[in-house]
DNA sequence: CATTGACTTGGAGCCAGCTCCAAGTTATAT
DNA sequence: ATATAACTTGGAGCTGGCTCCAAGTCAATG
């Protein structure tokens, strides 16, 4: 009891921080069986135990996650959000140039649906002209054998 | 030859399509299949062929995609790029409004993470403020039992 | 001391969205 | 006639991102 009592108030349980989070508890587990959040500390000899400085992690993830990044994508941020100082690292200050601008075009993207959506609602129907995105297409498999054939 | 040269010039073949709109063709095929395009006109009692508007409707698909839209939800966006008289049809023109909300909150978000690209890159590291957004939490299993225990 | 509840792990299962493959058809070029 | 190329269909397989489950541990409580 008493170092139940010690360990008292000590952190967030896993339950507390899905709550928190709004991640599932499974969820968070995943994230660190994948290596996105880093393994937690333990209570007990088992329990997971979280800080304050691990939640705004999760919350960092669940707001990257929105912008549609992908887990995988997100791992230097959360590498960085920690206490890195980004300067030592010039690698990762390109990468996140270069995410930035990408945000930058998908708000473009999603203004252009924005504005598609007005002009639909003005016009009451749209005649063959949709919305002028599509530039960019960078599609072509990812796995295996790349079929891909670019023509210029 | 008669009729091929008939048909030559038609409209696109699949192949074309696929290098004008980024898609591949098994992507052009699938989403026939699942039925987020409509069944392709065929030439030579086979192939598929397309017209200029078929490839604009590809076009607004890829331009929902980047938007982070699921194909499912993209469908009625579909149909209404066809003809459709949008005052027909209230519930679509909700709908649509609905989105269109959405991508405004999307676009904020998307604002709130260069924010905070912005901030990181002067503070060259970061506290603990993450970025504030993380706020409409709406998680929770999309199939089956749906374990959710909101507290509110 | 048996039960309850919060937790643990490992692994299976599931959905979206493709991607790949095999077998078959038809058209043209040699 | 035959090889090549562009297509067809149906279905299997794969990745990402979870979600669910079974079996077990540990702590406090009746």
């Amino acid at each position: 009891m008493s170092l139940a009592e010690a360990d008292l108030q000590q952190g967030y349980s896993i339950k507390e921080t899905a709550e928190r989070t709004g991640m599932s508890e499974d969820t968070i587990r995943y994230y660190e069986k994948i290596g996105l959040l880093p393994r937690a500390k333990r209570k007990g000899n088992s329990h997971r135990i979280y800080s304050d400085s691990d939640l705004n992690r999760m919350l960092l993830v669940t707001c990257l996650k929105k912008t549609g990044m992908s887990l995988d994508d997100m791992r230097p941020y959360l590498d960085l959000s920690l206490d890195a100082d980004l300067s030592q690292y010039p690698e990762l200050h390109v990468m996140i140039l270069n995410h930035r601008q990408k945000i930058i075009e998908q708000i473009a993207s999603l203004q252009q649906i924005v504005d598609f959506i007005d002009v639909k609602i003005e016009q009451g129907n749209l005649g063959p002209q949709t919305c002028e995105l599509a530039g960019d297409r960078k599609q072509m498999p990812r796995g295996r054998k790349a079929k891909a054939k670019a023509k210029a």
